[in-house]
DNA sequence: GCCTGCATCCCCAGTAATTGGTATATCGCA
DNA sequence: TGCGATATACCAATTACTGGGGATGCAGGC
């Protein structure tokens, strides 16, 4: 349980919030992003794409959609990647981008070997940032830099990465890139966050994760002692709990597993989380208070 | 096993990005949030929200921030909570609001009950989502129904909530919300989702969380018979299956339970599903061939 | 060579869960 | 008013899990 609690510089945690100040950015309005008559247009950028991706069914129209967003935002290569949370070899429920060739095969081999300080970062920060700052998120090795050197050489630059990450469903990123020698557009990074993660949250409808509600299977006391259950406690300490009888709490549980067609309470819980009936945050927030 | 991976109706994705585009919203632009000159300000405001936040070392420092933006916005009343996932009986790391106190109070009896629909659909979504949208990500139940119609009646009508997650290290949010009567600021919600992710950054930097992460790594064997596990099989069926004795399917939950520091499987399997150390795909792909 | 981690196997005592029943009372709704 | 759903409570038999002990062999690192 002890392990890898390195002490991040304080320094990556406000280079965080340093790289969204800079991608909010904006002292001098550029030409770029503003129309004639002087009216700022960054929003509407990521509000057309809204638009476009409402209707988006197919990764291959969202390969387009993202391809032309990013060149209008200033990118010269764009990525997304969105899995299904799972340690099994299994290929990536959407992977669009427009890497080099190059780079797209050199980068199938580093990211086998989970080498990519891209991907380690994206489990660090809440939000976008720019791949300069990786250094200050997590520990690079000489393999990391290697890795970064040899993507120069194929073309890619500096970069952004939007990540995001459901428990237990999918995790994804959505990188705008930059050919080396060429600055990132800052003012432009705000948007390509929206943008990344509307792209995501579009990657995640055409990968068929996304949620959806279900009418509730269970009784509000149903529920109770389920969430009860899966917070760790027995059915007589849920009993206590809810000041019923152990043999009631049985009962509830009982008809459950019916309503779920489950025959133990594993699948029962999984099954509840999956349907989002009980939440993480419901079952963790509780075991601070023990 | 049916029932649990349905057929997602499309709508609440489409509702997903729809809310996402009426957050970019801005057909008509409102008079409130273009200047004089007509220069456009809803960026700026964000990103003087994030110059505010590059200094900010204390959640008081935050909440003053974040309920003057939040107010600054259109909207009543803002919240943020940060909470790590770790096995120590910690308080939340962040938990700041300006709630009515009266509902302040109700929710914490709620929570105890864990019964709030707002959290539960946090696990569901990777933008922020409005609150009217929830039906739409998972089942709400009367219990759901009447927190949220109490919650009225103390002041509190929509909301947004911006849900952010890093595996095996934190989870937050940060909601904005109007009173009864009042609608979403809809062209500001695109705004809501910046500032609730720079905010719940900072909030990740106030608590020093970034310095405490690691997860508890399970050998091979560990993980495999974890899985059968959660798939609904007992010691004895998954023994069967791996080919091994039962008191060594048993023997390798004692010790992942020891690793995750808990003592029931139930907590064993969330925990591991939280971490993505096993996902719903590697619980419930296999059930599809029984 | 020693140590650690891993995987495998075994025993035991106590507790919990599962499956199959039965039985009340209440509440909302048609 | 009667139906169905809900919440409550109980019993009995069987199986599964949990937390203590052990043990062996095998790989990899220092």
């Amino acid at each position: 349980m002890t392990g890898l609690i390195a002490q991040w510089p304080a320094r990556w945690i406000e280079t965080g919030l340093q790289g969204v100040n800079e991608a909010i950015g904006g002292q001098q309005i550029g030409k770029r992003w503003t129309t004639s008559n002087g009216q700022c247009m960054r929003l509407s950028v990521a509000e057309e794409f809204a638009r476009e991706l409402v209707e988006i069914e197919t990764s291959e129209r969202l390969e387009e959609a993202l391809k032309r967003t990013s060149r209008f935002l200033g990118f010269d290569h764009f990525a997304l990647s969105l899995e299904a949370r799972t340690s099994m070899e299994k290929p990536p429920e959407v992977l669009i981008h427009d890497y080099p060739e190059a780079w797209a095969n050199v980068y199938i081999n580093f990211d086998l070997g989970g080498m990519d300080p891209v991907r380690r970062a994206c489990d660090k920060s809440f939000s976008g940032f720019t791949w300069e700052n990786i250094e200050y998120m997590i520990p690079m090795t000489r393999g990391d830099r290697q890795m970064l050197a040899v993507g120069r050489e194929c073309g890619i630059g500096d970069g952004y990465t939007v990540p995001r990450h459901l428990p237990g469903t999918a995790s994804g990123t959505c990188s705008f890139v930059v050919r080396p020698e060429v600055s990132l557009p800052r003012q432009w990074l705000v948007v390509a966050e929206l943008v990344g993660t509307m792209a995501l949250t579009c990657a995640l409808k055409i990968s068929g994760m996304a949620a959806t509600a279900s009418t509730p299977k269970l009784s509000d006391r149903q529920r109770e002692c389920l969430l009860w259950t899966a917070r760790g406690k027995t059915a007589s300490e849920t009993a206590l709990i809810l000041g019923i009888s152990t043999e009631t709490v049985i009962q509830h549980l009982k008809m459950a597993r019916e309503r779920y067609e489950v025959h133990c309470k594993q699948s029962l819980i999984v099954s509840a989380l999956f349907d989002g009936l009980i939440g993480y945050r419901d079952v963790f927030r509780w075991q601070k208070y023990h």
